[in-house]
This record gives C-alpha cells, structure tokens and sequence, in this order.
DNA sequence: ATACGAGTTCAAGTTAACTTTAAGTCAATA
DNA sequence: TATTGACTTAAAGTTAACTTGAACTCGTAT
C-alpha cells in the first residue's frame, strides 16, 4: 500500500474525511487520484494532517496553517530535517502568542485592582490594534487575522 | 446623567450598538428601558464590557464569560472587591491556559524531533479530549467547549 | 456476478459572534 | 416647529470551519 485511501487517513489521524475534502478545497493538502477518481494520499499527509490538528488547537486559522505549510518543500517527501526546521518557526510564533498571552493577563489583573478597566484608553483592548473588533464573522484571537484585508 | 445610552456605551468601550444589543439577548447585559423604550444602561455596564472584551481577547466564548459574569452581585453596581475576586478568578484560569498552551508547544517540539507526529497516540492531539473533533461550526480552542453538549 | 461498504460531487445546513438592512420612532437642537 | 441624528425591532446576511444529504460510482469479498 504505497499510496492510502482517505477512510485510512481519516482512521489515522482521527479527522474526519468530509474536513480532509474541505482541507483539499483550500490547499492544504493535494492527493493524486487512482484510475477510478478515487483520492489517494501519501503516507507523509498523517504527518502534515497531524501538524495542521496541533496547530489549531493554538489558535491559527488554515490560511495561516498554509502559510506554514508552504515552507516544507513541495516536490519530494518532507524529511525529518524538513520538520524540525517548520517546527522551530512554529515553537518561535508559539512563544509570542504565550508571551502575550502572559502579558494580558498581568496587565488585567493590574487594571482591574486600579479601576483603569473602565477606560478605553487601558492598555488591555487597544493595544495598537484599532481594527480588532469590526466587520462581521468570528472574532479571530491573539491577534490571528483573517485573508481577507479588512478595509 | 445617572444612567447612559447605547450609543454613550458603544463609545466609551468601542463596542458596536449592534454587538450590544446581541449580548442583551445572551444575557450578557440586561439595560433598564426609559420611558420612550430606548435602552439606558447603569455607568458600571462600562466595566463589564470592558471586562468582556478582555475575557474574549483570551479566547473565552460568550457563554463561559456570561458564567464568569454571574459570580458578581446581581442586586447592587459590583464593588471594587468584587471586580477583584471575579479578576482573580479569571487569571487563574488564564494561568491554566497559559501553562496549558507551554505544555503543548514543548510536547510538539519533542514530537516533530521524535517521528511520533506520525501517530494518532500522540499526546500532542488526543490529550483525553476524543470529542475534540466532532459536530458543525466552529472549532473550540484550548479547551474551551461550547454550551450544548455534543453527545 | 452481486452485494455492500467506501468513495465521489454538489448544494445546503450548522455554529458563534456578529453586521446589515429596512422601516419606523424618539430626542435634542436650530 | 421642523429636522436630523440616535434609537427601536425583526429578519436576513457574513465568516470560518466544517457536516449532512442526495444521488451516484468504485472496489472488493463472497
């Protein structure tokens, strides 16, 4: 079994085979078809469809997923040094969104002690980012934006 | 001005009236009305946006802060104390996230170094949450679930 | 050969958190 | 007083990230 069906993959990584298409429509990943159109995988997509669950679970959109994705090569098989150089990018982007993270909260629990929780200007929900909250959808976290340029 | 108006509410904390009105309806916020039906709300309802916008900042859900919100008085205009057990509350659980999210990064550092990306027991993907990836709408992150329970 | 699960496409439905639009009322100012 | 901006409700639209359903084809075990 060189190449895998998308019920094994979906088996595998525990997604489920209508988000794997879903996955497909925006570029994440891009299986061959066999003779009789049906999708097949190579095995190294466990491993990319592992890497775009784990980085949900810290809050980045797909695009964004993509966007990391893109740095792996596109023509071979992403090797083990191909991984850890994607994974050292992601621990760095990982440790800002911690670091803000941590940064919030100090600053929240400082602004609810000196009452400034009831000012715009405090420091919690405008720091540099106007645009935070406009336009309709859902809100996106720690900064995470959406492809489309709010104008 | 004892109590203000939405468009008053919707300034000072940058707020859209509309955005408002929808947390009315979640219960977030309950304005008294005036004698022409418009919405007044009490000055401290400032505050308790303030204190939602922060919460969402940090990817709580609207429902989970509206509990948060409900360990204040409900009869009186919150005190400073009671702004700060409710803050105190708050950043703990912010601590959990946070420590969460730093067990997560080092535990993917490890993985994409190992090969056990590769594997559906990882512990990077199925930390004891089996329901994480089932039903429509949007993914919850780290954590945090929506109020219907998917069963 | 046949049955049945697994796969296919396409359109429509779902959820949270809102916004937008329409059609009208209230309130403060010139 | 007239007008203009702020407010009202209700219904429908938006976005990400999917799922569900319908109608059909593929693949494989018996």
């Amino acid at each position: 079994m060189k190449e895998i069906s998308i019920g094994y993959l979906s088996r595998r990584t525990g997604v489920a085979t209508s988000a794997l298409r879903y996955y497909e429509t925006l570029g994440l990943i891009t299986p061959n078809r066999n003779a009789g159109g049906q999708r097949r995988y190579p095995r190294s997509d466990i491993r990319r469809i592992s890497f775009i669950i784990a980085a949900q679970r810290f809050g980045f959109t797909l695009p964004r997923i993509n966007e990391l994705l893109r740095t792996l090569p596109s023509g071979r098989t992403p090797s083990k040094a191909d991984w850890e150089t994607i994974g050292d990018l992601f621990r760095d982007e990982l440790t800002l969104k911690i670091n803000e993270m941590e940064r919030l909260r100090d600053t929240l629990s400082g602004c609810i002690g000196c009452g400034c929780l009831s000012l715009t200007a405090c420091a919690l929900y405008n720091p540099k980012d106007q645009a935070h909250r406009q336009g309709s959808g859902p809100r996106y976290l720690m900064g995470d934006q959406p492809k489309t340029t709010p104008q």
